[in-house]
RNA sequence: CGCGGUGUGGAGCAGCUAGGUAGCUCGUCGGGCUCAUAACCCGAAGGUCGUUGGUUCAAAUCCAGCCGCCGCAACCA
């Protein structure tokens, strides 16, 4: 009889930095995954990666004066150290700069060309010439290219495109009539954003960095990022490549899992060049929410706070794991705050598991040496917690099915929780006073280490470090510790010897703890928060430059939000020529009646524009804080409206 | 009128598809126990289920309107 197989991904991870608590979340629960899929006897793939090409990676490469090779081959093995401290146990590592992936990649290029998908067209975008590259309206930051913050031009270049509407139709199907996406309740709004007004096609490469994989018909363009990056999942298997012969095996994969901002492109873009190679679909593609610290999303900066090898180091790379599968709920965010990982591996772990463990251990060797007689005595009081430990691998399976390892680890921890209640319930200490309730003594320890056995068979592939410290604590042999056994009682030997061992998951002093994750959190800020390097001036002008500026005072008369906008405020301003209305991107930041009657600077010398329909006549100087707040620059109030500033 | 989600005791959530005593975890307070990692067990307090109206014998649950928050898209001169 041959295992069947199954096919499990993370995404592959763009090595432009170190990873984080949030690389760690999806990788975390697709290890969880895959171990437990190993345990059910299936013959699993489990595949994670790196995303090396780009801009990107070639501009931070330069910036430390080393090539993109040797820079990613650095962070990859920060990547890979990271994923050996949290026990992630991966069947394969596929790296986009392998030799086998651009290969394959290169043949599929040709291959969708051949077929007529993919077509030489032109890219027009914004095009900012110091950095070489082209941006999209939604990348710029204040109109302004977002890595150097200069000026960007309307620009064109040669670039192939991918033809999506073809698979408009069978993609709206898939996503709302079957269950590839999980959780659905994003279905509607991919299908609303992007299918209905129109599938547009895709650049799929750029002529303007080098980095990349090249095409093989025409050598000024390489792969921009779409093909090269989602053809891992296939090309990983040995798809259009002979580095590995399993494609056939493992294709259609079980589950990809993403984070929801990288989920447009596995929903739509990935099912529609599968279609063009006509390959059979991915069955599911899971997409989590993002993990946000103390309420906020996480950025950059903050990815240090919750740096991972500090968190491992201080609980335990298992407490981590916990906590992250226990908080994540399929499809929302879930937040991450030092109070609720604290209190969690507190309540959880040390409390109700370790605690468990620890009581039951004690109670074997100290009321029996360590070794329980054979004689049994059963009583009803039993039936509720063996009825609960018997039925709980299935239950599991059920969550883990449908890819809610939170659900699957609730559902574990009410037994032991049960358990606990339990040895209130039986009293071990009170049948331990009379010699002639030896049997029952030994009955209901015998039921709790059985209990404490198939929770923690069942906990193992979500916490395998620890685990199997508890097996040898209640006397099971790994080899016994099997999905076989989680589903039946009566596994330990009747006599079974137990062991004291170190405690499992020791009790965190919260107050001490937040306090000194706090310290390293202000260590780690400052250096962050000056990134004096990162601050580029523009190019020197001369004053005849500045002149061509025209910056007047106005008085804002009358204010209101743009409808259809949620950015957009409309101000008329009086600017001592009859008034203008200006449009302004500031309403996140004030409401209309915070302005009216305000003196503000404003260019009046720009090119009118329409935002939103709406016609803005000049621009609102405003300073934009390093947090990202945007203040207005107010003028004071003496100056009359229409005054020229220089 | 761009699209979607969400609003439930102090906090975080479940319940809503198939209406009928409002549930879980943490926290708080009181009690119990002593095997155990100052852990465990029991009990209590605490909720107009965002708001208004409708359907119904009966609405957290169905319908309509309104308000708040979040996200996507658009947009940020």
């Amino acid at each position: 009889m041959s295992k069947k197989p199954f096919y499990i991904t993370t995404p592959i991870y763009y090595p432009s930095g170190n990873p984080h608590i949030g690389h760690c979340y999806t990788t975390v629960a697709c290890d969880s995954i895959a171990r437990y899929r190993r345990m059910q006897g299936y013959d699993v793939m489990f595949l994670t990666g790196t995303d090396e090409h780009g801009l990107k990676i070639e501009q931070k490469a330069a910036e430390k004066g080393v090539t993109p090779q040797a820079y990613v081959d650095e962070i990859v093995e920060i990547f890979k150290k990271l994923w050996s401290y949290m026990n992630i146990d991966y069947d394969r590592y596929i790296r986009t700069t392998d030799d086998y992936h651009v290969q394959s990649v290169q043949t599929i290029f040709k291959a969708l060309y051949d077929k007529g998908y993919i077509y030489k067209g032109e890219y027009s975008g914004k095009y900012c010439t110091p950095c070489e590259s082209f941006w999209t309206d939604s990348q710029l930051i204040d109109g302004k290219c977002p890595e150097c913050n200069r000026d960007v031009v309307e620009a064109k270049e040669e670039a192939y495109f991918f033809k999506m509407s073809p698979f408009a139709e069978r993609i709206e199907k898939l996503l709302l009539e079957t269950d590839f996406l999980q959780p659905k309740t994003r279905a509607v709004e991919l299908v609303n954003n992007f299918i209905k007004p129109g599938l547009e096609d895709l650049c799929v490469s750029r002529t303007t960095f080098k980095w990349g994989v090249p095409v093989t018909f025409d050598d000024k363009h390489v792969v921009y990022v779409w093909i090269d990056a989602l053809s891992n999942y296939i090309t990983a298997l040995g798809y259009e490549n002979n580095a590995y012969s399993d494609f056939d095996k493992y294709w259609p994969a079980d589950t990809h899992m993403v984070a929801k901002d990288i989920m447009r492109f596995h929903a739509i873009i990935w099912p529609a060049m599968l279609m063009a190679l006509e390959l059979p679909l991915p069955k599911h593609l899971a997409v989590h929410g993002w993990i946000t610290f103390n309420g906020q999303k996480m950025s950059k900066s903050l990815g240090n706070v919750v740096d991972p090898f500090v968190l491992g180091e201080r609980y335990g790379c298992d407490a981590i794991r916990y906590h992250i599968l226990r908080e994540m709920a399929l499809g929302s965010d879930s937040s991450f705050s030092n109070e609720i990982m604290i209190n969690r591996i507190n309540s959880d772990l040390a409390n109700d598991l370790g605690n468990l463990v620890s009581r039951t251990v004690a109670m074997v060797i100290k009321y029996f040496d360590g070794t329980l007689p054979t004689d049994r005595q059963a009583d009803a009081i039993d039936d509720e917690l063996l009825s609960m430990a018997s039925s709980l691998r299935s239950k599991v399976d059920e969550f883990i099915d449908l890819t809610q390892l939170s659900n699957a680890l609730a559902e574990i921890f009410k037994v032991i929780s049960r358990a606990n209640k339990y040895i209130d319930e039986t009293a071990p200490w009170v049948l331990a006073k009379d010699e002639a309730n030896k049997a029952r003594l030994a009955t209901v320890l015998y039921n709790l280490l059985e209990v404490v056995r198939i929770s923690t068979t069942l906990l193992y592939p979500f916490m395998p470090s620890t685990m199997p410290k508890v097996w040898e604590q209640i006397g099971l042999s790994a080899d016994n510790a099997t999905y076989d056994n989680a589903g039946s009682f009566n596994v330990l030997p009747a006599d079974v010897t137990v062991c004291k061992g170190d405690v499992l998951f020791p009790r965190i002093d919260a107050e001490k703890e937040i306090e000194e994750l706090n310290a390293i959190i202000s260590a780690n800020l400052p250096k962050e928060e000056v990134p004096a390097e990162e601050i580029v001036l523009e190019p020197e002008i001369s004053i005849e430059d500045f002149a061509k500026v025209e910056l007047r005072v106005g008085k804002v008369t009358a204010c209101e939000k743009v409808k259809k906008s949620s950015k957009l405020l409309c101000l008329q301003v009086d600017d001592g020529m009859g008034g203008r209305q200006i449009v302004s991107g500031i309403a996140k930041w004030y409401k209309p009646d915070d302005l009216i009657g305000k003196k503000v600077q404003f260019v009046a010398n720009l090119k009118p524009v329409k935002l939103c329909g709406v016609e803005s006549n000049g621009m609102i100087c405003a300073a934009e804080t390093t947090d990202g707040d945007v203040k207005v620059i107010f003028v004071d109030d003496s100056l009359p409206a229409g005054s020229k500033i220089r």
